[in-house]
RNA sequence: GGCGCCAUAGCCAAGUGGUUAAGGCAGGGGUCUGCAAAACCUCCAUCCCCGGUUCGACUCCGGGUGGCGCCUCCA
């Protein structure tokens, strides 16, 4: 069973064959850093954590390149509203994303180029496009010329004819392009702007020129991965393909992925639309581990839509497998177990299996649920016999294992399930010290065999959503 | 108008040309418990509609209906 892709390219999935055997080189479109980052961001570069994770899991030596769109438009825009300069703003949203993917779990790139740091490469490319006949310049600014690359539209599908009369009904009276579609490489810029020196003067690059050239300086004129989201194939990635092929004269990705959307009650969050949720929004309300985890119970390319149950869900399934962990942790601190090779390789082949088609999480979840559900039934069993605790071991292991490849429970176990605890009780309004008191005085009812009374408190606490647990240890309680 | 995606139990969500259609949540029944909870056991679907291909389709093809996305900045 070998990894099958879902190319965009080819709309279907392809065995996955990498340029050079044993290693991956994968570009993935960073962000635009004018703002923050909203949970849209959040799944797809969770996914392509994940997928970058599993290839390595997978035994593959990869390169992983991730950049930052430091100039644009929205961003100079946004600068200007602020009254700061550029790189101030940049600085700032490269920082704040930053810290949402820590806390999501997701890995930095290898390699995370900023624009602002390649405008020398950037006009080396936009210089040789135009040396082979695929641009042209009209007074500071560069065009591709779309003409002259037969296969436009090949990876997105569609039609120029169709695309020029749906431009057309959009107001683009006065241009100087020779092409309606086409698009620019090069702008100069206007008085006020960044601005680096070029041979058509002084400008910047126009968006998708970076992308083609940070990809191939750091992996080549052809590489195996290009990832993104769904939006980004049109018209992000068809012009980068345009401009490498221009630029190189070869079909620079191998393999196109696209993570699907995020919706919001049903629709595409948009702020218009006052369903916008950025990741620090969340992460104010649940525990980040939630988040990833909602995010990969649907596989990549689906659209997957966001709710208060759906990441209240996933935070409770979170809680279980760390509390499970726990669990596994406090036996095998008892025993000397190791696991049991052959029963740990058949469920790291089911792992594969999943993960192998298409890198799907939501199966591979399944597959971890049912591992954690055999590690408590092993648990529950009596005693500490040889054959109970080679199998805690086995799972404990292989929970762990997958569970790297996916991002989740690797985190301090007591700090993670505590601070899940500190978010469902603030998010229902709860006083912990309330609780304890309360906690207390069922327990002094208990041990003066009150029980009408403990009884009474008891449901106290659970009308205000709190689960009293008496166990060996003592009695804990839990938000439910 | 063009292109594309999706439609699986009350909800979320995998999957397969023919053996028992993952997993989770909720719900029913148990074990355990002073009572509970947690944990575990157990029960709970024939896959939107209509045609076609096939010995056989939920899975392939065509049509329909419904939902969504892209075609403009966008993960």
């Amino acid at each position: 069973m070998a990894l099958r892709v879902y190319n965009t390219a080819t709309r279907h999935k392809d065995d996955f064959e990498p340029l050079e055997p044993g290693k991956v080189r994968m570009y993935v479109c960073g962000v635009t850093v004018y703002d923050v980052c909203h949970i849209g961001h959040a799944r797809a570069y969770v996914a392509f954590d994940v997928i970058q994770r599993y290839l390595r899991w997978s035994g593959y030596d990869v390169t992983y390149v991730r950049n930052f769109t430091d100039v644009d438009d929205k961003i100079i825009a946004r600068a200007n509203e602020k009254g700061i300069p550029v790189t101030e703003l940049t600085d700032r949203f490269i920082a704040e994303f930053h810290e949402d993917m820590d806390a999501l779990g997701v890995q930095r790139a290898d390699i995370e180029p900023r624009v602002t740091d390649h405008i020398p490469d950037i006009v080396e490319t936009v210089k040789r496009i135009v040396e082979n006949g695929h641009g042209y310049v009209e007074g500071g600014d560069v065009y591709y010329d779309i003409t002259s690359y037969p296969a436009y539209l090949a990876l997105s599908g569609r039609k120029l004819d169709d695309m020029v009369a749906g431009a057309s009904e959009r107001v683009e009276a006065e241009t100087v392009k020779h092409h309606p579609m086409d698009f620019a490489l090069w702008k100069a810029s206007k008085p006020g702007e960044p601005a680096w020196d070029s041979p058509w003067g002084p400008g910047r690059p126009g968006w998708h020129i970076e992308c083609s050239t940070m990809s191939s300086k750091y992996l080549g004129d052809v590489f195996d991965i290009h990832g993104g989201g769904q939006d980004l194939i049109f018209p992000h990635h068809e012009n980068e393909r345009a401009q490498s092929w221009a630029a190189s004269g070869k079909e620079f990705v191998r393999y196109w992925c696209h993570n699907g959307f995020v919706n919001v009650s049903g629709e595409k969050m948009a702020k218009s639309l006052k369903n916008f949720f950025t990741i620090k929004d969340v992460l104010k309300q649940f525990h980040p581990e939630s988040l990833r985890y909602f995010l990969l119970t649907t596989h990549y390319r689906s659209p997957i839509n966001f709710t208060q149950s759906g990441i209240e869900e996933a935070e409770n399934r979170v809680e279980y497998l760390y509390e499970t962990a726990c669990a596994a942790r406090t036996f095998l601190g008892k025993v000397n177990a190791q696991p049991a090779p052959d029963e740990l390789e058949s469920i790291r082949a089911r792992f594969r299996k999943a993960m192998d088609d298409d890198f799907n999480t939501a199966a591979a979840l399944g597959g971890l649920a049912d591992d954690a559900r055999s590690l408590n039934e092993a648990l529950a069993l009596k005693g500490k016999g040889p054959e109970k605790s080679a199998r805690v071991a086995t799972l404990n292991a292989a929970i762990l294992e997958q569970g790297k490849v996916l991002g989740l429970c690797q985190r301090d176990m007591d700090e993670t399930r505590a601070t899940c605890q500190a978010f469902k009780v603030r998010r229902k309004g709860l006083d912990s010290k309330v609780i304890d008191g309360l906690v207390i005085q069922r327990n002094e009812a208990r041990a003066a065999r009150d029980f009408a009374a403990a009884d009474a408190v008891r449901d106290r606490l659970m009308k205000m959503g709190v689960q009293v647990m008496d166990t060996p240890e003592g009695t804990r309680w839990k938000v439910i």
